[in-house]
DNA sequence: AGCACGCCGACT
DNA sequence: GTCGGCGTGCTC
């Protein structure tokens, strides 16, 4: 029998393979990077066609054949699949889910892509007359004239007020005749003109003089610019200089570094044609900027992690914004990190990669070292800005407010007496993280996790921050029913609460996932902090990322000692990076900023050092500990993970998996475990680890292949849910 | 992951 | 007699 054509698919299935299937019965042989519709099990799935190869007949089963080829043009180009397939081998997951996280939703589902254009809402002639005024509907009305004020029409995001979705009130419109729903096709967008910016001091224009040489072949940077040293400026250069060359742009930015303010600047000062791309987006406005990216009508694509993968024909140049930033590495399902796959991007698209950020990842910092990336360095803040003032408080002996002890309330108050803003830190949301009984020592546990319950004041409810379980607080002690249940440590709930007490006629805002899970209350009450509304700003993490607060002089770090002696080897790094880039809000203007660091361990060398010296020494001291304890970066790490309802499956399969790579793994690997997870019982499911190090990269990656099959094909593995975790961030 | 198949207990 | 329990195996 003669060989024949067998398309290779990558199907969206849990199956770490391809599927063959036979050409289309009509047409062409479509070309890699199509989508296909495809038989699979008993129904249709929409596949990306991968390549094509001569196969030997009858060597298979009966193959089915491609039921339709939903794409004229290929969706994806070669480097694009090139890249997606290299992501499914070294994060040992499914071709064909990694090929469907490239792909927006719809065009995932195998729907035909979106004509360009925006769908507008717009009036009628019959919504124009005096007469089209609904009598009590307020809303309505309201909406009638923000779109008699526009007559080119207004998205339905524009026309949301309040937070309320405007959709219903617009549809009673349309009903009525006096609404209606136009597709506006995209103006071929001309390359807006760049915005003159700042003038470059040296460091940035050397910075920018480097990457620039190096544009149209790879090499890779780390900017290492303390915070308000202008690396947004390098990047606009940059952009501006790729752009030139008729070359697109990728910027990564973190999940909550993606500020209005930061667009802003790009928008002015980028002269290039910009498209952004995040989870916040409407399912048509984040397809028509992917299409954009993908046909080359933007130059520039922002967006977060999942942007990686974007299919960009021209690229010239790839940016990752505060590179450090965890968010940039997923953490289930396919687990890949957005900041080292931009890497190998920019390695095989042959162009310069560059990686910023005020606070380098130690990662990044070894690659340094190592000579793999070049630092570009900037020394100084930009402008007239000076670096803010650091001191660590020793809270131990000291009565406390809400978590604020007696130096840090005097400050805050000669503060806001100075008209200034305060920024109060705390990386723990709810009010209370621990509830306890007075009298017999009962904690409120969640009945599904290993874990205490958080005390929440707003619905004055117990809350499990890992599973999301929720109960009411009991009245009395449910051990030994004594009424004498206290509120033990803080929350920001209970911080927000001591500023208003200690602070009157001081309004405070509180800014954690919690107050802003509504949608525009983040915008709000950034636009609140910025007015000058609020002097007092309690938040989380959100807070202390991406936001530019002039008028905040003075930070407080409520616990720094979370990340001292946290379970997980990397807490002392994370916790260095949070306090520099929160002590980067303050005095970013012309007033002098100060910085006060709450702890109950003063002597902390570590901690001591970041104080004293800075980041980078205390980053040198860390490293020197990750090298003795043969810890990342100077090992690689793959991580194994199972669960089940009862804790013995996971430690058995654990355990067998153990066996094999110790049988077949060379001198090299060092396996640690099976353990327990440090919180074993989560959601109702006991979880184990299996940890395999080496470092030796090439050796852990030949290994992981063969342990993956191997762990597939264990009875074992039939019990529990299994993952693996390659270069795990976080081990719990 | 779905979604089949398959082989043993309490129901019309 | 059969409805359905979830163990086991497959998806080109």
């Amino acid at each position: 029998m003669p060989p024949r054509r067998l398309l290779r698919v990558a199907v969206p299935a849990p199956v770490r393979t391809l599927f063959d299937y036979l050409p289309p019965a009509e047409g062409p042989e479509p070309a890699a990077g199509t989508r296909l519709r495809v038989p699979f099990g008993r129904g249709e799935r929409c596949g990306v066609l991968v390549d094509a190869h001569d196969g030997e007949a009858g060597a298979g089963m009966d193959l089915k054949r491609v039921a339709a080829v939903l794409d004229a043009e290929p969706l994806l180009g070669a480097a694009d699949l090139s890249l997606l397939q290299w992501a499914a081998r070294y994060y040992q997951h499914p071709p064909g889910e990694v090929v469907a996280a490239a792909l927006p939703l719809r065009l995932r589902q195998g729907k035909a892509p979106l004509a360009g254009g925006r769908e507008l809402w717009r009036l009628t002639a019959a919504g124009r007359l005096p007469s089209s005024r609904p009598p009590r509907a307020p809303r309505q009305e309201r909406l009638i004239a923000m779109l008699a004020a526009a007559p080119d029409g207004l998205a339905t995001a524009d026309l949301a007020a309040g937070g309320a979705s405007p959709l219903q009130p617009l549809r009673a419109l349309a009903a009525r005749g006096w609404v209606e729903r136009v597709v506006v096709p995209a103006p071929v967008a001309p390359t807006p003109p760049a915005e003159p910016g700042p003038t470059l001091n040296a460091a940035q224009a050397d910075a920018v003089a480097s990457v620039t040489a190096a544009l149209g072949q790879f090499a890779a940077f780390l900017v290492d610019g303390v915070t308000g040293s202008g690396k947004t400026e390098v990047y606009l250069a940059l952009v501006r200089a790729a752009v030139a060359r008729r070359g697109q742009v990728l910027v990564l930015v973190p999940e909550i570094g993606l500020t209005p303010q930061m667009l802003e600047r790009f928008r002015r000062h980028a002269g290039a044609r910009i498209v952004v791309l995040h989870s916040g987006l409407s399912e048509g406005d984040g397809e028509r900027a992917w299409l954009a990216a993908r046909d080359g009508s933007a130059d520039v694509l922002i967006g977060t992690r999942s942007a990686v993968f974007a299919a960009l024909p021209r690229l010239a140049l790839v940016i990752v914004d505060e590179e450090h930033d965890p968010s940039y590495k997923q953490q289930e399902g396919f687990r890949y990190s957005a900041r080292d796959v931009a890497v190998v991007r920019a390695r095989e698209a042959g162009c310069p990669v560059v990686l910023g950020s005020a606070t380098p990842s130690l990662e990044s910092l070894r690659n340094a070292q190592l000579g793999r990336y070049r630092t570009l360095r900037l020394p100084q803040r930009a402008g007239t800005a000076t670096a803010p003032r650091i001191d660590l408080v020793d809270i131990r002996a000291a009565p406390l407010a809400g978590g604020l002890g007696p130096v840090s309330q005097r400050l805050a108050r000669e503060t806001v007496a100075r008209g200034e803003q305060v920024l109060l830190f705390l990386n723990r949301r709810g009010y209370a993280p621990v509830v306890m009984c007075h009298a017999c020592g009962w904690v409120a546990e969640c009945r599904r996790c290993d874990a205490r319950m958080t005390f929440h004041g707003a619905d004055s409810a117990l809350w499990c921050h890992h599973c999301g379980a929720q109960r009411p607080r009991p009245p009395s002690c449910p051990a030994c029913g004594t009424a004498d249940l206290r509120d033990l440590g803080q929350g920001t709930e209970r911080l927000e609460e001591a500023v208003a007490r200690l602070f009157p006629g001081h309004p405070a805002v509180r800014i954690d996932r919690d107050s802003t899970r509504r949608r525009g209350a983040l915008e709000r009450s950034i636009e609140g902090i910025r007015s000058g509304r609020f002097p007092l700003l309690v938040g989380t993490q959100m807070l202390a990322k991406g936001h530019h607060f002039p008028n905040v002089t003075l930070v407080v770090v409520i616990d720094a000692d979370q990340g001292l002696y946290g379970t997980d080897f990397r807490a002392s790094e994370r916790m260095a990076q949070l306090i520099e880039q929160v002590a980067g809000r303050a005095g970013r203007a012309d007033k002098p900023g100060r910085v006060l660091i709450q702890t109950r361990h003063p002597d902390h060398p570590l901690l001591q050092l970041l104080v004293r010296d800075g980041y980078a020494a205390f980053a040198r001291a860390a490293l020197a500990e990750r090298e003795a304890a043969r810890l990342p970066p100077f090992v690689h790490q793959v991580l194994w993970r199972a669960e089940a309802a009862r804790p013995e499956p996971p430690a058995v399969f654990l355990e067998a998996l153990a066996d094999l790579v110790r049988r077949q793994s060379g001198p090299s690997l060092e396996v640690w475990g099976p353990v327990p997870a440090p919180m074993e019982r989560r959601a109702g499911r006991y979880r184990a680890h299996l940890l395999v190090q080496s470092a030796d990269r090439p050796a852990l990656q030949a290994g992981l292949a063969h342990w993956v099959e191997a762990a597939i094909a264990l009875p074992e593995a039939r019990r529990v849910r299994w993952s693996v975790d390659v270069d795990p961030a976080e081990l719990h």
